[in-house]
DNA sequence: ATGGTAGGACGCCTA
């Protein structure tokens, strides 16, 4: 069987409605992780999804910003909301489901951007961020002979020189110093998890997932990044039939920021 | 070197 799973920041879930029920109708994943959805529980449009054939829906959402939703084709679990650093924001959310004989938890993650100024004493919000991925040393890849884990979501965070378009320019910019790389490299490593998309795309090739609001054409200056990720268990890693990132859906009219990345598993 | 855009909710925060 095949199993696909996308992540997607789609920058207002409500606003974007129709270019998700495109997405789905296109791409047909069999889960859709889903961040910055802006929007709490009693506003999420359930309906729309379920009559796309997406009749499981978890989602942890607040007024305005943030929020994480898991919108999936098969049955799924929800297991944990977690409130990382003890702020009351929605970025987290942990399901189960089963997929080819393999119990599978899914983790779905939208990591604090960091604000501008990349100096932990003097920005709450780069410290808030640095905290955050410190937090998430404890989600591991678990494993077993018939489980395994998938961690995804926009981590804010791009690790590779390759992941961002001037390495050198950008050594100082929030998302790419080297606090953060080191520091996102060492949690991703020491928890198990191993990069999909680098391992499917030459980590000498550029990649990106997201491209500023702000430039002129997007498409001209290519000034991008990767922030958004998907990691598995290596069990679970052996399984990947490929990756691929949707830079087309940059160009859709009133776009998000951010594109959909979808990972394919050839699962027995 | 700076400012550029977008979304939610309605002056300003977050990205």
């Amino acid at each position: 069987m095949t199993l696909t799973i996308a992540t997607w920041n789609i920058n207002s879930v409500r606003l974007r409605l129709p270019l998700a029920a495109e997405f789905l109708r296109d791409v047909q994943p069999d889960i859709l992780c889903l961040q910055e959805i802006k929007c709490p529980e009693e506003f999420f449009p359930y309906q729309a999804f379920h009559d796309l054939g997406y009749a499981h829906v978890v989602i942890s959402g607040q007024k305005g910003y943030h929020g994480v939703a898991t919108i999936s084709r098969r049955p799924i679990e929800v297991l944990e909301r977690r409130d990382f650093c003890t702020k009351g924001d929605c970025r987290h959310l942990s399901a189960r489901f089963e997929a080819g004989g393999l119990s599978i938890l899914l983790h779905n993650f939208y990591v604090p951007a960091g604000g501008d100024e990349p100096d932990p004493e003097i920005n709450p919000k780069f410290r808030h961020k640095l905290d955050f991925i410190e937090e998430m040393r404890t989600v591991v890849a678990e494993s077993g002979p018939d489980s395994g884990a998938i961690l995804v979501g926009d981590l804010n965070i791009a690790p590779l020189e390759t992941d961002v378009w001037s390495h050198k320019q950008l050594l100082k910019v929030v998302r790419h110093t080297p606090i953060e790389t080191e520091g996102f490299e060492s949690m991703r490593i020491g928890g198990g998890w191993v990069d999909l998309m680098r391992q499917a795309i030459p980590p000498a090739e550029k990649l990106f997932t997201w491209w500023s609001y702000r430039a002129a054409d997007w498409d001209v200056s290519d000034r991008g990044r990767r922030l958004d990720h998907v990691w598995s268990s290596s069990n679970i890693a052996g399984h990947l039939s490929g990756i691929e990132v949707l830079r087309h859906a940059r160009g859709w009219e009133r776009p998000s920021d951010h594109v959909p990345v979808i990972a394919r598993f050839d699962l027995d």
